[in-house]
DNA sequence: AACAAACTCATACTTTAGTATGAAATTAAA
DNA sequence: TTTAATTTCATACTAAAGTATGAGTTTGTT
């Protein structure tokens, strides 16, 4: 009967530090331990077998080394409970800053469509004249649109419109 | 006996301290099932101790049980093996396009520290004499300075050269 | 010191941008 | 239909932008 609790205690014990056979890769000596432990049974069982009264020794270590055998056939031979982690990992994409036209300001400001359509090729970098040339009109058209543009814009220059404009979400 | 035994293993599983029974919600179960166990432990050694040459059968049983006992116990208890998967997700931030400065461009164009200085201003809308005068330096510089600059960029006038500049993160 | 790059400036010139003014044609709304 | 805004275009002008060339100065490197 002690034989038992000793064998719990044992197995309890030898488990606890958590890796109990953690880092054996000899595969190749398995079969050789095994060899010896089947030899180690039998001469338990020949020490045992004679002196009377001992079976419960016995069956004790057999109990033992078997339930040890198990945990670390277990732990071995388990699949890993694969635990997904999902990391989310910022990837900064440029995407285009989605352009919302801002009517209202447009409004606002009074610029027609015709000026706006004109601003927008401005701020692509066209000339006055390749403007003029792409909107089939002539080159003093395109002079009084951006005259009233910088006007209503309340700018000197093409470059100051097209900031302006762009600060205010009036072109992309 | 039988109870003495019964009450060490349950002290051995319940008041071992914390390592092994991390997770013990199931301390009560594992004690009740390992006494069930070990009553159909004695059940069988009476069983088979009447019956003659049956010890072997005995310890057979014995060693499977416990290594079931083992097995199972190591799956059980054991902590599982995290493998972490590494998922990324794409996260858009659509924070304010923090300006960071590419240098590498810069330097592949070959654009000097004063003319980036000029192109800068002129982004800012000023005309070549502002910045002139901003810079302490004559309206002839400035000219020196963005002629050179739209022929580093590839480019015609001041508007692409912002245009330009500003997709290639070389000025805010 | 010698050298190359960068910075500066000038002159002369061409091109483009921008202003001012006026006006005809078109379009949309009152 | 009348009115008002938009679009178009012209002329004449000024201002600014941009080119081409050359050269003196500064600055950092070998």
């Amino acid at each position: 009967m002690e034989g038992f609790f000793i064998i719990f205690v044992f197995t309890n014990i030898t488990y606890m530090p958590g890796a109990f056979f953690s880092k054996n890769k000899l595969y190749v000596l398995y079969g050789g331990l095994l060899a010896l432990l089947l030899i180690f049974l039998k001469w338990l069982e020949y020490r045992f077998v004679i002196v009377n009264h001992a079976l419960e020794v016995y069956v004790g270590a057999i109990a033992f080394i078997f339930m040890s055998l198990g945990i670390w056939l277990a732990l071995k031979l388990s699949k890993p409970k694969v635990k997904t982690v999902i990391v989310e990992k910022e990837v900064f994409i440029n995407a285009a800053p989605d352009f919302v036209f801002n009517e209202k300001e447009c409004n606002k400001l009074g610029i027609s469509k015709r000026e706006l359509e004109v601003l927008q090729l401005m701020s692509d970098g066209m000339s006055n004249g390749e403007i003029a040339e792409k909107l089939f009109v002539s080159l003093n058209t395109i002079k009084s649109h951006s005259s009233n543009l910088f006007e209503k814009l309340d700018v000197k220059r093409r470059t100051q419109a097209i900031e302006k404009a762009k600060r205010l979400n009036i072109i992309s």
